[in-house]
DNA sequence: TTCACCTGCTAGCTTTTCTTGGCATGTGCA
DNA sequence: TGCACATGCCAAGAAAAGCTAGCAGGTGAA
């Protein structure tokens, strides 16, 4: 994993919405208006933080048809294990871009 | 390790800046002026995120005396191991505070 | 005394993130 | 045709984070 791609999952992962949005897909998969309800939470809001969920590559969504013909966009887990010590942080910080490269 | 606190730590260590910090005292602790120095960024900054660091529990500071009587305070990381996976981080959703606390 | 260090604090600005509410589009069913 | 439910997008305000510049106080050495 190189860094900037580590300090974006973090950073994604370091908000309870979100959080429980893992938690909820990690429990079973759902469309968009399903998983609102489940978390209590409105669709915009949700679909936000879906989309940063898979901006950082923590989740992968599929365009499905219901029985009735309604298209249903299913969001599932991508699978991740991370492990954070000083030692992978301070090697992934080697690889951080300098900060003079955006003056 | 509580939920509110992983999401304190994550959204700690999601930083570039504090990265460099924390790969900094991974290999050598150091007092506030000198770690600025090493880093390339203003002192106030670094004294910015030192807080945040140790607000987050990931470093400790000491107070000490140099040879010439001039107080220093020094930083020092605490050693951390966190492991994060779906299961981990919705086992640590389970345990966040409801949005309807803080209404 | 003046200089060169060290520390700590904060007012104020800029930028980013979060959140809501609304609008548009499409489907099947009664 | 009207209703219910699905998706997507955007404007705009509120809240939080990031950063700078500046001030104040302390020490030892020349």
């Amino acid at each position: 994993m190189t860094s900037p791609h580590l300090v974006q999952v973090l950073a994604t992962l370091s908000n309870p919405h979100r959080m429980r949005v893992v938690a909820a897909l990690a429990a079973e998969r759902g469309y968009v208006s399903d998983l609102a309800r489940r978390l209590g939470i409105s669709r915009a809001l949700l679909q936000l933080h879906l989309k940063k969920l898979e901006a950082a590559g923590l989740v992968s969504a599929t365009l499905e048809f219901s029985a009735d013909g309604k298209a249903l966009k299913f969001y599932e887990l991508i699978p991740f294990d991370l492990r954070l010590t000083p030692e992978t942080v301070a090697l992934a910080a080697r690889t951080l871009p300098e900060e003079s490269d955006t003056p």
